[in-house]
RNA sequence: CGGGGCGUGGCGCAGUCCGGUUAGCGCACCUGACUGGGGGUCAGGAGGUCCGCGGUUCGAAUCCGCGCGCCCCGACCA
């Protein structure tokens, strides 16, 4: 440690919000360079190293039938026109780091490389001899995300192990869909990161299952549902729930113009008739962008949903076929003519109307009157209004009822570790990477992509393995097996009886972290805490006088003594069983 | 992109409202001594474009303008 660059801070960086970012900026095992870039210090590294050793390990473990993923390196710096013929310079957008050489060609910086495998697929591949076959990577990708956030939970640039899969057919993707997904739920245990895998959106990846693996915490910038009966998991943006109706018998009324003054919201509207949020019908403005290779459209889109939820911005967008949808802010509102507060679908032209399934079923809705200050009575779709598109666009939330068993369902924030995805042809469409069938057939791969954000993963392992000490390194990522401390080293025997024991657990294959600094008990303890190895080993004076060091487990446990001449063995005995 | 906060030695902060000696404190760092089982004590020391540029002024960390950067919330998110 005299020699380590990277020292430990005793107070934190200002800036730092969540613990695993604290813990290791006080660590020395980080650095910050840029909003979402960190530099990772020799303590941080050695981590990641490990993760991906297990990374390695889980993708590389053979399938029933012999498959196993086969490691390579794509290059990071991507000519732009990958993109464009996936269509995802599109899809993706502004998240693209672009760049241009001197002779003006357009690259990118890979966000992900679904583009890349199938091309060099396409290159090496024009047999079905050759598949089912798993490739991957694990390697930097940068994304300009609009907003980093938490340390390493949100980065701009960072590693990520990026496996894809080609089949000759979907239960080909199936199987190794299978096998990733097993492969995930393996690599998180071996890292001590709980997950729940959650049914996911595959936004602009395309295709049609996806999972995300979760990992619950109050930090978390995802959604997500969970069924506390069957089981049933899936991110807010894709959660389904039981949908009913709540006055669906009732014979339609009259419409009648009631006068609203100053009632704008939902809440406001159903106090004062004295009538629950279901029996109003809200009315939300987004405006919907449309993309294809001639260029982007954008169109105003009117959304009726009952009161009482709210719109799932996922879901709209796949019912549109839009690339993007987004709330209409203010300005675009006004230009449109809509009266904010009191609008609805009663009369309006010119406008597409999308409707949730649930509030083409209701009768008699209280809704905008598309005049400041008036609302009408007794609304109903088919009579009143009518809906250009109906479909299922709510957004499900925390008590709302499971589509399986009808269970109040639970809803918590979850960071996603990774993602598994079912991609299908597109790709391999889109880059006409076909191979010969064994009827001599052109037919496209069929593909899945399957990612674990490295860093990510290594702050989530930080959240979940700590105390208020510092952190506590599951036994397969610790960056040192052994950290051994020196007391008052200038005494008689203790750096001699150190260094020789450091020599001698090195010699049995383990790796020390050796505090030889001049530092006082209470910083040499309270730093071996902070960093976290599994077992402390103690050399001082006290001990030495009996012929003995001093053991203790970062788990917890209390300070042990025991013989200097069984310190290699009684440490390895405290590993294997933590 | 909208809202909020912040920018002063490596880190944490004070000073800024109300302009005026040499920009201060704690931690860390260097030297020496003492000390030695949970961030120890004393003495001496090094380290600063006060985010940048422009302006106001006799005088700017402080006032004004324009930028830049970082963090948080939201929007967004393969």
């Amino acid at each position: 440690m005299s020699h380590l660059f990277g020292k430990t801070l005793r107070q934190v960086p200002a800036d730092a919000e969540t613990e695993s970012h604290k813990l290791l900026l006080r660590g020395g095992m980080i650095t910050p360079i840029s909003a979402g870039v960190y530099a990772y210090m020799p303590l941080g590294l050695r981590v990641l190293h490990k993760i991906q050793d297990i990374i390695r390990e889980e993708m590389e473990r053979e399938g029933p039938d012999g498959r196993i993923g086969q490691e390579l390196l794509m290059s990071a710096l991507v000519p732009i026109d990958y993109y464009e013929r996936s269509g995802r310079d599109k899809t993706m957008g502004d998240i693209l780091f672009r760049l241009t050489d001197h002779h003006d060609r357009d690259f990118a910086l890979g966000p992900t490389h679904e583009e890349v495998f199938v091309e060099v697929f396409k290159r090496n591949v024009q047999s079905y001899r050759d598949l089912p076959l798993m490739l991957y990577q694990i390697a930097t990708k940068f994304r300009d995300e609009p907003r980093p956030r938490g340390g390493l939970i949100r980065l701009r640039q960072f590693i990520m192990k990026d496996l894809y899969s080609f089949d000759v057919d979907n239960a080909g993707l199936d199987e190794s869909y299978q096998m990733m997904y097993a492969a995930y739920l393996r690599v998180f245990e071996r890292c001590g990161v709980p997950v729940v895998p959650a049914l996911a959106d595959s936004g602009a990846m395309g295709g049609s299952d996806t999972h995300e693996f979760l990992y619950l915490t109050e930090i978390g910038e995802d959604r997500c549902l969970l069924c506390p009966n069957c089981g049933y998991a899936a991110n807010a943006e894709v959660a389904t729930f039981v949908k009913e109706t709540a006055h669906e018998g009732e014979e339609p009324a009259a419409l009648e113009e009631i006068d609203t003054p100053g009632l704008t919201t939902i809440e406001q509207l159903a106090d004062h008739l004295g009538v629950p949020k279901s029996k109003t019908c809200k009315a939300v403005f987004y405006t919907a962008v449309f993309g294809d290779e001639s260029g982007t459209r954008e169109e105003p889109v009117f959304i009726a949903i009952r009161g009482d939820m709210d719109v799932n911005e996922a879901k709209l967008k796949n019912a549109l076929g839009a690339i993007e949808v987004r709330y209409m802010d203010e300005d675009a509102m006004r230009k449109a003519g809509f009266v904010a507060g009191s609008a609805s679908a009663v009369g309006l032209e010119d406008i597409r109307v999308i409707a949730d399934t649930l509030v083409t079923e209701e009768r008699n809705l209280v809704a905008g009157a598309n005049k400041a200050d008036k609302h009408i009575l007794n609304t109903n779709h088919g009579r009143d209004w009518t809906a250009d598109v109906v479909a299922d666009i709510a957004l499900a939330a925390g008590g709302m009822l499971c589509a399986n068993c009808r269970t109040p369902m639970d809803e918590r924030r979850g960071i996603e570790m990774g993602q598994v995805f079912k991609l299908g042809t597109k790709y391999a469409e889109a880059f006409e990477a076909y191979f010969l069938d064994a009827e001599g057939k052109q037919r496209p791969a069929v593909m899945g992509s399957y990612g674990i954000g490295i860093e990510r993963l290594l702050a989530a392992i930080v959240e979940e393995n700590r105390d208020e000490a510092g952190i506590i390194w599951p036994r397969e990522l610790t960056p040192f097996d052994v950290h051994v401390v020196t007391l008052k080293a200038n005494e008689e025997g203790v750096r001699e009886t150190a260094d020789k024991l450091v020599h001698d657990l090195e010699a049995a294959g383990l790796s020390v972290l050796y505090d030889d600094r001049d530092e006082s008990p209470g910083v040499k303890f309270n730093d071996a805490d902070l960093l976290g190895m599994p077992v402390r080993v103690t050399v001082s004076p006290r001990n030495l006088a009996e012929n003995s060091i001093e053991l203790r487990v970062r788990t917890g446990g209390e300070n042990e003594i025991v013989p200097l001449s069984n310190a290699v063995d009684e440490v390895r005995s405290r590993l294997a069983a933590g």
